[in-house]
DNA sequence: CCAAAAGTGTTGATCCTACACCCATGT
DNA sequence: ACATGGGTGTAGGATCAACACTTTTGG
């Protein structure tokens, strides 16, 4: 389909992926340096006719890092006119999740580097992804505390209470963790009046009492 | 700026806006009727070089209905290729709330008419409008319940309890009214820890006891 | 005096915080 | 036996749903 009607401007259109793991109990975030200007910056890249935009972002990852996730949802617009200097480029920030950091990296031709880092210590990112990254950080806080269910996507797919405990204190900081670890397992218990996580009869073995190992409860989805 | 680089497809994009208002009690949305096909559908229109997209959301809105709104943002993307039958269109959905049904319509080149229309009984809209108004729609109950301050958008700037309850009631539902009355006050009393109102110290008459009037708390913004 | 809407007191259930405590394993 | 992390009981305070009640105006 040609642009046959079209007297209007059309400005050019990417997605941006926010993609965050945990690792030794960090968060972290997954970057790639251009090989354009050897810049760090957020996986993504421009729409292609005929696909959506879930379906850009998601090729895009899959492109740059060889990678797919469970987690994978739009969450802003940048559309400053310069915040790319070039031309006018509106971006789709997308927030991902990807339960582990083992990833094969994958550079493929405009990306010579694939990497994570911890969202503490982030280096300078190109145009305005700095701003995506913290934007995506802060909207991940406030998801994880109106949809806890989300933790899921940090964690294989199945768990002690101890790491889904861990994964919302490294995510949603201190109001998970005060007095907690009774707390926390009274309020996974309470869940939604049904329970946030199903025992799967496993166990987990280690120098200590064996733990046993819980999946999401089905009923949730 | 020309698009000098760029070997990329450019899609087109719009924005669409779904006005909310309360009439009579009732959640009503603005539609305007296309001069094109002569269809209803929301107000909106196609980008502008230079301008961002919060800029295009307000810029339509001026220009097809005459209005200006104290809340308007972004809540969606709508990007599925064959969405609009000419070409692929971007929507870039905003969620926007009036306080008062009275507005000055006003028909621009693209517009033949505007008007309200109660939630529960929209006309067949144009595109995928329909989709975005419900989406629309689950998203402001959703934001009602997370950032209540919102409901102030919906009022003028004093008010009654009684009046602010009532825009709680007609948006978030029953959420707000089972035994209510007694236990509303007492929750916007509490609310942040700080009260969701102050007393404006003026009083509002009618065919019974007097209503003190309020307005939003200046210390929660 | 009565209709109508404004506005208040209070109780019993529920949920949450905080702290103290016990349990099962590997070394 | 002891270190380590897994796992429980429960008291006291805060919060909330529910119901019954009083107050002030206009007509």
């Amino acid at each position: 389909m040609t642009d046959f009607f079209s007297p209007y401007w059309h400005p050019a259109v990417a997605t941006d992926v926010a993609l965050f793991t945990l690792r030794q109990g960090e968060l972290h975030l997954l970057c790639v340096k251009r090989r354009d200007d050897g810049k760090w910056a957020l996986p993504g890249g421009f729409m292609q006719q005929g696909e959506s935009l879930d379906q850009c972002a998601a090729r895009e990852l899959k492109e740059e890092a060889g990678i797919e996730v469970p987690y994978l949802n739009h969450f802003a617009n940048y559309s400053e006119p310069d915040r790319d200097p070039r031309e006018q480029v509106i971006s789709i920030a997308y927030l991902a999740i990807h339960p582990s950091g083992k990833l094969r990296l994958k550079a493929d031709t405009d990306v010579s580097d694939v990497n994570w880092f911890d969202v503490r210590d982030l280096p300078s990112l190109a145009f305005d992804h700095n701003k995506i990254a913290a934007d995506a950080q802060k909207h991940l806080t406030g998801l994880m505390e109106r949809k806890p269910e989300i933790a899921f996507a940090f964690l294989p797919a199945s768990f002690t209470l101890s790491e889904l405990q861990q994964t919302f204190e490294a995510i949603a900081g201190d109001k998970y963790a005060p007095h907690n670890k009774r707390n926390f397992r009274l309020w996974t218990e309470r869940f939604g009046g049904i329970g946030l996580v199903v025992e799967t009869g496993d166990l987990r073995t280690g120098a200590h009492r064996p733990a046993k190992l819980y999946a999401p409860n089905p009923k949730l989805f």
